[in-house]
DNA sequence: GCCTAAGAACCGTACACGCC
DNA sequence: GGCGTGTACGGTTCTTAGGC
């Protein structure tokens, strides 16, 4: 049973904001890109694991947990009356060779170590079981989701602590088969007490070298002609409303300046001033809540992302036309 | 430090226009 | 006809600067 939504990372929206704004360093194309193959792996996590079936346990994904003061990262937390499972899920692709503790692929040396971390998730854990009502056993695996992905290494008890696509399935059903009673209730609960949002986020883009306005939603071209209710992509011949638009700024600025408040200037600068004030600030309205009245107003998004706030708007009165776009790239 | 005025930022309302 | 949008106007709240 999934207790939270996994939702897309503020990297990765980040990310996506960035890249439609301005090019992409190659080391920020290289983050962008890993983040992504991330996410699809834990997408594919899930789905496999919708598959097996999760009804007899309890489970957290992607979680923040702040344990002894600090925060760690986990990519699901199983929870059982048994034990508390640990997963931290890789989508890496092609021949990776594990040697003293470090990994290799193609004779290169990777940056992180996979088992550090999940020896690191394991111990904070361990951690708040000691210091809890409730004691309970921790284990961990790393899954590798991949299924172009192969594992060699000398040291045979890596393969005691990993788990493979081939043997997913299996893996999971195992950890279905425990049971979710009222003690599996009780650790979900001290858990769930100890969840904060992500504080590794921490970006903030240099302004004046993003390019302000309105672009198009599916080719990125800022190439827009102003209808009277629409923008009509010049390129691609979507058409997108002035509601879209203001979102996707919103959205834009929400996880580009992370912890910067949202102003009704702020949006309006962001959209180079395309919209009208009043419109702006009418859909800040619907899509935000205000928190403080008079000159420092400030605008709390109250949705994760544009696609939640599109999502929960219902059938807008003006509908957007989208044509599916085809990068000649 | 306190008071005041000017200006900025934001909100609310009204009305005309025109799309759905 | 209902409702989104543009425009205009006035009110509220806050910041800043200057005088005392």
């Amino acid at each position: 049973m999934f207790i939270n939504q996994r939702e897309v990372p503020a990297e990765f929206l980040y990310y996506q904001a960035l890249a439609a704004r301005r090019n992409l360093s190659p080391d920020e194309q290289f983050q962008f890109s890993n983040i992504q193959k991330g996410f699809e792996g834990e997408c594919l996590y899930d789905q496999i694991f919708d598959e097996v079936g999760h009804q007899n346990v309890y489970i957290f994904r992607d979680l923040y947990l702040k344990i002894g003061g600090s925060v760690t990262q986990y990519d699901s937390i199983v929870i059982s009356d048994e034990n508390v499972t640990i997963n931290e899920i890789k989508n890496f692709q092609g021949d990776l060779h594990y040697e003293k503790e470090n990994w290799y692929k193609n004779g290169y040396l990777l940056e992180d170590d996979a088992f550090s971390q999940l020896r690191r998730a394991k111990g904070k854990l361990i951690k708040l079981s000691k210091n809890s009502d409730v004691k309970f056993d921790v284990e961990g695996s790393l899954i590798f989701i991949n299924d172009d992905f192969r594992l060699t290494a000398e040291d045979q008890t890596v393969f005691e602590k990993t788990v493979t696509r081939s043997y997913v399935r299996n893996y999971m059903k195992k950890l279905n088969s425990r049971n979710r009673g009222n003690r599996a209730k009780k650790i979900a609960n001290i858990i769930n007490k100890h969840k904060v949002s992500n504080e590794f986020f921490d970006k903030n883009p240099d302004i004046s070298m993003l390019k302000l306005g309105l672009y198009c939603g599916e080719c990125k071209s800022y190439d827009l002609e102003k209808n009277k209710f629409h923008f009509t992509c010049n390129l691609c011949g979507t058409r997108e409303t002035y509601e879209t638009h203001v979102l996707r700024a919103i959205n834009d600025y929400k996880f580009l300046f992370y912890n910067q408040p949202i102003t009704k200037n702020a949006i309006l600068k962001l959209i180079n001033y395309e919209i009208k004030k009043s419109a702006v600030g009418r859909i800040l309205k619907k899509y935000c809540n205000l928190e403080s009245q008079g000159r420092s107003s400030v605008h709390i998004f109250k949705y994760y992302d544009l696609k939640a706030a599109k999502a929960s708007a219902g059938e807008p009165r003006y509908k957007d036309k989208l044509v599916k776009y085809v990068s000649s790239k």
